[in-house]
DNA sequence: CCGTGTTAGTTGTAGCGACAACTTTTTCGG
DNA sequence: CCGAAAAAGTTGTCGCTACAACTAACACGG
């Protein structure tokens, strides 16, 4: 197994990735607790039911959508619950399943905690780049996720929570 | 505070960074775990000291160039130290700062690592891209880190690890 | 050369995520 | 229909990271 290394190009873009990785999440992370009492993954949780039907999604599809593992999401759905930011009920349907549905006082959560969020993902992301370079970095993530997640069960949302 | 949302174009960029975010650490981690017994932030501390003069630095440098807080970089080392792949003494210029320095088995460890976690780097993200895209992603990574760290102390590493 | 402030690093604690083990319900082949 | 396998969640535990509090050493203006 001779190892094809990478060579300065791959080197210098994928170096600068890892520290994306490595800062990005801490900002993201680090603003909606001070602002919102929230973590990011909690952030999106929430954002993702507030634009379902009935504001409710099953377990299962809520992890799938936003990329983690069932017990992964319900340690983080507990905790929204316990905070009254949610609530649980069983599927009737199937008894196996769980759904999540967001309370009013969880889509507040979201509205109020949205703007915030966002003017920071323009601060450090979206601002610093061209029309241009938007739409490449589209199309990268997307060709690294057909990698990364080959059943694409990434989700849509991050929409407007003005007044409509 | 009129909020400026993101346009149809930039959500979907953010949308699958995010998700990038939350996937990839996890197939970087587990590979290296599954392989090596490391986090890739271990693999990443080892591989800076690795490529370094006498394989030997700073704490403070290693927490600069891995882009993590010195409490955090603390830990980590100890945990390595613990584990024979690296040893701290303190510098005998200055009696508060402490180096640590890579020994044989942690030099070993990475050279050992180093094609597997290459190959994953290719598989999930850098054979996924053309050539132009690999550039482009420079060129946005580095757009965005020039926000998220304004000092600019990211570090250049993951060169070869072969014969030589 | 003294005291104040800064720099370097360590440590304790609490919270979050990964992994594995487990229960319950549904599906489906024979 | 019956039993095995799969699917949906939950829970317990462990390891890692963030945050805050702390010690020790250096810098430097007066």
């Amino acid at each position: 197994m001779d190892t094809r290394w990478l060579d300065r190009e791959q080197l210098a873009a994928w170096v600068r990735l890892v520290t994306v990785l490595e800062l990005l999440p801490g900002v993201l992370d680090s603003q909606l607790r001070r602002d919102a009492q929230l973590t990011h993954f909690d952030y999106y949780v929430l954002a993702m039911l507030s634009e379902s039907p009935e504001r409710t999604l099953r377990m299962t599809t809520l992890a799938r959508q936003t990329g983690a593992t069932l017990a992964r999401l319900s340690h983080v759905v507990q905790r929204l619950e316990a905070r009254g930011l949610l609530e649980r009920f069983s599927c009737p349907d199937d008894r196996r399943a769980t759904n999540a549905r967001l309370t009013d006082a969880g889509l507040q959560k979201v509205r109020d905690s949205a703007p915030g969020h966002v003017a920071t993902v323009r601060q450090h992301v979206i601002d610093a780049l061209t029309p241009q370079q938007v739409s490449q970095l589209k199309d990268i993530t997307d060709a690294i996720l057909s990698r990364l997640d080959p059943e694409g069960a990434r989700a849509a949302l991050y929409t407007r929570y003005d007044a409509g």
